[in-house]
DNA sequence: AGTTTAGTTCATATTGAATTGAAAGTTACC
DNA sequence: GGTAACTTTCAATTCAATATGAACTAAACT
């Protein structure tokens, strides 16, 4: 149960009328806009909405944030965010940051949205394409035999899959050159 | 439990080994690669499987096929297979073909497969980036204040953010004219 | 009218992914 | 080397998305 500021990790919705606590009202209600909007991008990629919103409340925040900061804001478990921190790290999208004085570390997020979306589409989408054209190879090889005029049926319909197969692989390093030109 | 010449919508192994009951041994074998081949690719897309198996197997079929071919080769409840034909119907991915002496429907793809894929980008895709701008519009206007420098680290953000998003939308209609050179 | 065939609906069951929390590990400090 | 602060691990749980199947509707034959 959320005790008191804490980000809803919730729905698509409003997140309004969160309890203040003891945090400026502005500053969590700008929290819990951003992480909403991670958490929608991140849920249209497949990603699990408390790495998002992990992310999120570190992107919203100028100074790097530790685990326990973490933590008080978002009312998600230890474990969860062990485990997300985890991720972020590994994918490079968030860095830490020691800070001398304190035992935790701290993180912040490794501004490279490139390499995430990059890292996204080629784990995703080229894995995707590749066993896509290895079974396509397949189903060329066994069309099974039937009437000469269903047989050229399928050979056309398999065609026809081969070429969009063909296109989305092309799409790709379109896509990418593409956010290659990037800001900041 | 699969009874006999079922083809199993699993996991994207080799799916080998069917019991060839009594249809042809290499049409089985056919109709499983294809069914997997569609799965496989639904499932990057978010698009259940059994939806993806239903197309699949009717574009395994040089002919139209029956509600009750379907569920013999697909080991999927009646209950699934009315709504995935339902949806695959109201996305326009199969079409109904009546045949006079007959009283069932049968379903041919209605190989429009740009319509799907458009039309997944617009609703899928659009909604997000739609939505996405909102709250970044939301964003910006509710910096909450702090310190100068903390502020101006926020605002740069927020600017990168936006940067990317604005990025995503111009890719959008590339990709689509992309793949509007179409075969087929 | 009654029976069979075809298909749909929807409450419930299944399943797999995400999350939790408590116990076990680390590391720093006394 | 003890203990407190911090973090990770992982078995158990929760939860959302899908799938099921029995009950129902509709149309087609007799």
């Amino acid at each position: 149960m959320p005790r008191s500021s804490h980000v809803a990790v919730e729905p698509s919705a409003a997140t309004g009328l969160e309890v203040p606590g003891d945090r400026p009202a502005d500053i969590v209600a700008f929290e819990a806009a951003m992480v909403g909007f991670f958490v929608d991008a991140a849920d249209l990629l497949g990603v699990p909405k408390s790495v998002a919103a992990i992310y999120g409340i570190v992107f919203a925040s100028p100074e790097a944030l530790s685990f326990a900061e973490i933590e008080a804001r978002l009312d998600i478990s230890k474990g969860s965010i062990s485990q997300g921190l985890r991720v972020l790290r590994e994918v490079g999208a968030v860095k830490e940051v020691s800070v001398k004085t304190e035992r935790a570390e701290r993180f912040t997020p490794d501004v490279e949205l490139r390499k995430l979306i990059t890292r996204f589409l080629e784990q995703r989408l080229q894995r995707q394409l590749d066993s896509g054209k290895a079974r396509l190879t397949v189903l060329s090889r066994s069309l099974p035999d039937l009437k000469a005029a269903e047989t050229e049926t399928l050979r056309t319909r398999l065609k026809y899959l081969q070429a969009w197969h063909d296109k989305a692989r092309a799409l790709m390093p379109v896509a990418k050159a593409f956010l290659k030109l990037t800001p900041a």
